[in-house]
DNA sequence: GATGAATGAGCCTTCATTCAT
DNA sequence: TATGAATGAAGGCTCATTCAT
């Protein structure tokens, strides 16, 4: 009696996460606006009426794969980090991996792409990411960093543009991720690009003792 | 007789600048979908037939956008850094800022966004900005990190991996201008910032003497 | 054992009436067309597969309003006129006051707008509305028209056209019921109404004494 | 040099016109709902898109049928009595047989088909008719009668109410027109249908002089 | 070259209807 | 009998593109 008419099963449970999957998923390789409400049916299998049971409109759904999919990476990102105990660039390699394999790793490394894209078309949207998501995850590294300054462990910084500093490479390996456009010769080798990144910004470039 | 007082007989010449440049900032804020040729059109001065003149789809504004006006800020970049004299620190901070001034405080500072936001929707267009943008310029930054490590100013580093650790404030940076989502807590200062990248990429987060 | 506790088993008998009655309701306030059959389902009080137990369609439902609701009232008011003692201009009156009582002031004061508006779509229904409610009724003025003058209490007259100018007004004042069009500068008084009506059709606008 | 090929006419000073007689005539046929813009646009000799750059949508069209179509009529009705001379029952016969000829045997019968049908879904349509087209129109009508009782030719009647017994009749013929509907058992002949009208209207039914 | 009315394919959304439960 | 999730055809509207002027 297993469902052979998979034409008329009743998923009542699972459907909104399959369709808030597959629309990240589409959203991500097409944008917005050129992925279609029915592509995303389709890619969720089920038919062009279906989405609209459980969500009233395309844009609604954009918001749903903010809220439901993108935000509680965030927690996993903050739990992991909350209780550690080390120093502080062992801290932040311990962030810049995590925050790599929650996002990086998995399809949400798509939504800075998908956000950069759409952000200024959905206001709301845009709202809801900064104000959930970039804001806390700059908090984080905002303490971050003045946890290292005070032990002494770090320099003295001008911290809120540290922080973009410290942020942007991992943000640009995720945007690169989708698109067509990409810095590196070859495939991204996680380590690798962590390890250069954690290099580079707690030793820097000069070889000489510092002096300023 | 006179051309001038026939509307259209006008500036032949300059239509087409005028289209793409009206392209440029109506693709940047609403993206290449949510752009309409009425809007091109009506912000280039001209009606709806009009950019069909000089182009024969919306796909192909575009294409000519890359190529006739950011391409160009390369040259402008390679020009300036090509006969630079003084130390491969200095040579950094001198690229960094034309690259700034070139781009991030032009409109083509919106060309990124556009290229990762539309890039996968058009290969041809990403096939460009990767061919004769990403890559120039990254070669432009690899020779930059040799000299300095041949002259034992800079350490040994991954190189492949550090240009992008280089590229990804000021990248970043060109994106959230042009994005609802913003790292940081004000207006960026660019001074504040450039010299905040360059103090962290040259000397590290760390505080105490380097040793390896 | 109690059917009762059984949701789905209660009241077989009475679910047709109460789609009926939900239907005639909101065909009335918003037009056929308008109509969802979920809002029916809904006003009925039960799920939006229900209703197409009983009915195969939504047209089915429209026809089964005109039969199961509308038609008996029409023979409501033939059982009251058919054995009427009186004066032909009596008999007038009471017919008036029992048609507008038995339509006029209940929800089937409706059923001229929905015939009139939904008619042409739904020809099916539109005759079943003439042959079955129109007919009846014109036979019943006829016969009281032609009883007036055989007595001589009216004068001869176009009995045709005379049915039609009578009725007029008492439809026309359902039709207002049901629309936001008003003639009227004030809710309806309907017993103003009805002597207004009766005045003029008895003794005409006139005020010497008819010759003719 | 005729326009062989019709597909690309350009018409721009007709094409409004031609846009709301085709769907004057859809919309009372059908209904407003029961009329695809894309058989308004067939019927007008267009192709779908075409009606939009005339109107924004299928409601302002809806607005525009009533105001640019409907209430000119009204005017009409207007200049052919305000210099009327003569009794007050001539008055009303003039009236009477002007409004069934620039209403009633044109296409404008079908506006209170159209309106009784759609009003309550379209309030604004609703209002414009109401306001601009039935007080004005029962403005006139009150003012002949108040001429007809201040001459001593009229009895003193409930002016308010028997504005509607006067209107009905003529209005309903009008909604027959266009309904599947009808009370007359054959088609309506309007000079018998006037004189009938008026017949009643002025004398009454009743064959004994009047006393009151 | 320039115009802008006209085109028509395509998409979001609705909702009458179906059917597994 | 009743449910309500799922279906899918259809319609309003948009907008890139065309072409007679």
């Amino acid at each position: 009696m297993q469902p052979e008419n998979k034409r008329w099963a009743r998923r009542k449970e699972a459907r909104p996460q399959e369709i808030l999957a597959a629309a990240l998923k589409l959203f991500v390789k097409k944008g917005f606006a050129a992925t279609k409400m029915a592509d995303i049916a389709k890619a969720a299998g089920v038919t062009c009426g279906t989405p609209y049971v459980y969500f009233s409109s395309k844009e609604e759904i954009f918001k749903a794969v903010v809220r439901e999919l993108l935000l509680p990476q965030l927690a996993r990102c903050h739990d992991l980090l909350s209780n550690f105990q080390g120093s502080s660039a062992e801290l932040l390699r311990a962030m810049l991996q995590t925050w790599w394999q929650a996002m990086g790793e998995s399809e949400f490394s798509a939504m800075p792409k998908l956000m950069i894209a759409e952000g200024s078309n959905f206001p709301e949207v845009a709202k809801i990411y900064q104000e959930e998501f970039v804001n806390p995850g700059n908090k984080m590294l905002r303490h971050l960093l003045q946890r290292g300054i005070a032990s002494g462990e770090f320099r003295l910084l001008d911290i809120d543009y540290a922080i973009e500093v410290i942020c942007a490479p991992i943000v640009m390996a995720m945007l690169m991720k989708h698109s067509l456009i990409n810095c590196l010769p070859d495939e991204l080798d996680p380590e690798r690009f962590i390890n250069t990144t954690l290099d580079l910004l707690l030793n820097g470039l000069l070889a000489s003792p510092k002096d300023h």
